[in-house]
DNA sequence: CATGAATGAGAGTTCATTCAT
DNA sequence: AATGAATGAACTCTCATTCAT
């Protein structure tokens, strides 16, 4: 029997915010933004680990003391960050292409525009995973994040089921976390790893490729 | 055009081996072999970061000072870890099942294979994939250790190809990566993110489920 | 051909110094102090090698860790020790003999507000001796040091040899080299040297061997 | 009245010496003489401080635990080093110019044997200097070493005075320490110092330099 | 609210010396 | 007499967090 595939898709809600509370004046308002920008900064350039809270006060012009105004520890600076930026990350501006009924049309669009958010925030991405690793509140905020596609995509495929585009023997949960999974690991190889020497991987080709595999996997009709 | 998908596929060597040299006697390779032993449960245990030296020696039954006769620091135990490792993880004992001519099988059994070492090692893998994002060396481990599987997958899918049995449209070493990386994906959330109060995943869902997807994307014939 | 003796002569400055920032508060500045003149304490007591900085900022009554707000390591204490205490080193007040023509007067006079200074700074002597044999930079100091005393002299013995009053056969520098180094041995016998149990030279002594030897050795006229 | 000059001039006896029996086989005896072969290798390489006891046993091709065979510890090698060293470095097998009656050749000759073997031995005499300033033991092995050649200096001078070729109003022992003195710094200057980039000074004219003010500062008679 | 100096626990690392083989 | 692994005390340096101004 498949999970549960619909209901609230909540959106990952960083973890611990809204701890402080908001900044009363204009200038403490300043302050904090100014904190976060400079973090994410240091956190892209540095990496998590190696940020130190000094740098990102450096970086943000105020003085070591002020973090503590708006925010407890690292984390929560982290935690920040990524609220700010979960937007794009999340709603990548999905271009109207639904309106067609095609769905292999839909589903590249689909993961175009996934992988263009990606590239996008490919440093974000990175640091994400980097934190992942070492604080267990942003593991849980990465699944979050990853389950948001997977649903939404799991639903998509529930659809075609339904609709006899796709192949019904396969779960829709699971094909979707395959299959997302499969799209998320290319965009971390071809964006987050990818070696400046090396030339990269060619965008289209990508594209073409996650989205050929995809439709076959589910055995959407007709021959490509 | 396809990349280079033969050639020497050396086994991914762990970093930084081999700098202090091997104990001549006898009781110095029982000594090493307890720290090495003792690291790599206190890494599973801990994680790399929080692991610390006298973790190790302690565990070891050893003075701290012991640990440096045979390693400069954290990094080399745990290229020695991975070393001692790496037999099991990247040679997983395949089962003869190589002698039949049915694709299905033969695919089945490689994702078995591969699931039921990523399972076995599955604290070993939580681990590399944490010292990956924090030290460069080992991001450098991880890639060559996953190259060697997909370009392993990669002969299979051109030999595939020139059967006729697999869709020729696409190029065998980014099909290779995008398949290689879906069935790493989720050997990764079943066996690594897992959470204990859940249930986990059947294994054998798992494997016929990414068995079916793959055999699917590359078009094999044949319904199933 | 004698070496260049005038040009600049720029004290030697103390290596390292003015890495960190300055303290901008008065309370930095306080215990920037504190800390210096602890370090002072603690290297004349117990030699630079033997101290440690926790004895440094023990003796300071600050923090260890403060210790790193102000120097990097400690080296840098050191060289703001030497820094504050150059003034006296070089510029020994030399009293105002200089009105008269006696060239022997002004030898003397010379000679004795050395030796006084020595003398009043004997430990920081013995340090920057221990020191100098210990890490090259302040073996660079001390050379500096010694340079600006032989460059001093070399421009006196220049001077009385082109008023007829010294030995035109020899070199000015090399003299000087050899006389002010026969002084400044003198001096580190007398002063550091000098075990507390044996009676001490007397200082009197001292200055007019060491003037009669000059004197004499640069064939000053007149029968002593 | 001056210090007493004769007596016996007992050699240096290095520090610690004979405390660990001397060995008894020949292979013993093979091992400490290459034990104290390499220590004076390293020191003169490393330094004193740096040179670490391994190093050491490593340069001899031995155990490390062999090097507690045949001394305590690095002072105890320090001193073999020393004493097998002393014969060049007191008695510098001074030429038979004593036969002529010219005070000038003879103080010449003597300043010329002292140098040579200064300039022989420099990086020993380097080592001495660093050692005397870390090591209580051996600055009183340096005094002792300064001594010899101070009280045969001063005999030299008080034989002068009583010839009447030598300024009578100074102390001998005064001014043999000031003279010789002079002589030392300027041996350490030119072969200890002298950078290697930077020409050195003329050992000729160090030798005519130190000879002509030396004559000069006792008054030898006649104009050079 | 802002400042920035002060804090101090804790980690890694070195190496002279010991000692079982 | 030789070996070389084992020992462990000692020291430096880092940086998140606090707090007096």
């Amino acid at each position: 029997m498949p999970e549960e595939i619909d209901g609230e898709t909540a959106p990952p809600v960083a973890p611990h915010s809204c701890l402080r509370e908001p900044p009363t004046t204009q200038r403490g308002a300043r302050t904090r933004a100014a904190l976060v920008k400079a973090a994410r900064k240091v956190f892209e350039r540095d990496g998590y680990l190696d940020a130190r809270l000094t740098d990102i006060t450096k970086e943000a012009q105020c003085a070591a003391g002020s973090f503590y105004t708006y925010f407890a520890n690292k984390e929560e600076v982290l935690a920040a960050v990524l609220l700010e930026a979960q937007e794009d990350m999340l709603h990548p501006g999905m271009p109207r292409v639904q309106d067609t009924d095609d769905p292999y049309a839909v589903l590249e669009a689909s993961n175009r525009a996934y992988l263009e958010a990606y590239k996008r925030n490919a440093k974000l991405m990175a640091l994400l995973e980097q934190v992942a690793q070492v604080e267990p509140e942003f593991r849980e905020f990465r699944s979050r994040r990853g389950d948001v596609f997977i649903r939404r995509n799991a639903r998509g495929i529930a659809d075609l089921q339904t609709r006899g585009v796709a192949d019904r023997e396969v779960d829709p949960m699971m094909a979707s976390r395959a299959l997302s999974g499969m799209v998320s690991v290319m965009a971390y190889n071809a964006f987050v790893l990818a070696e400046p020497q090396k030339e990269a991987v060619d965008f289209e080709e990508l594209v073409s490729t996650v989205t050929r595999l995809w439709a076959n996997a589910l055995r959407f009709p007709g021959h490509r």
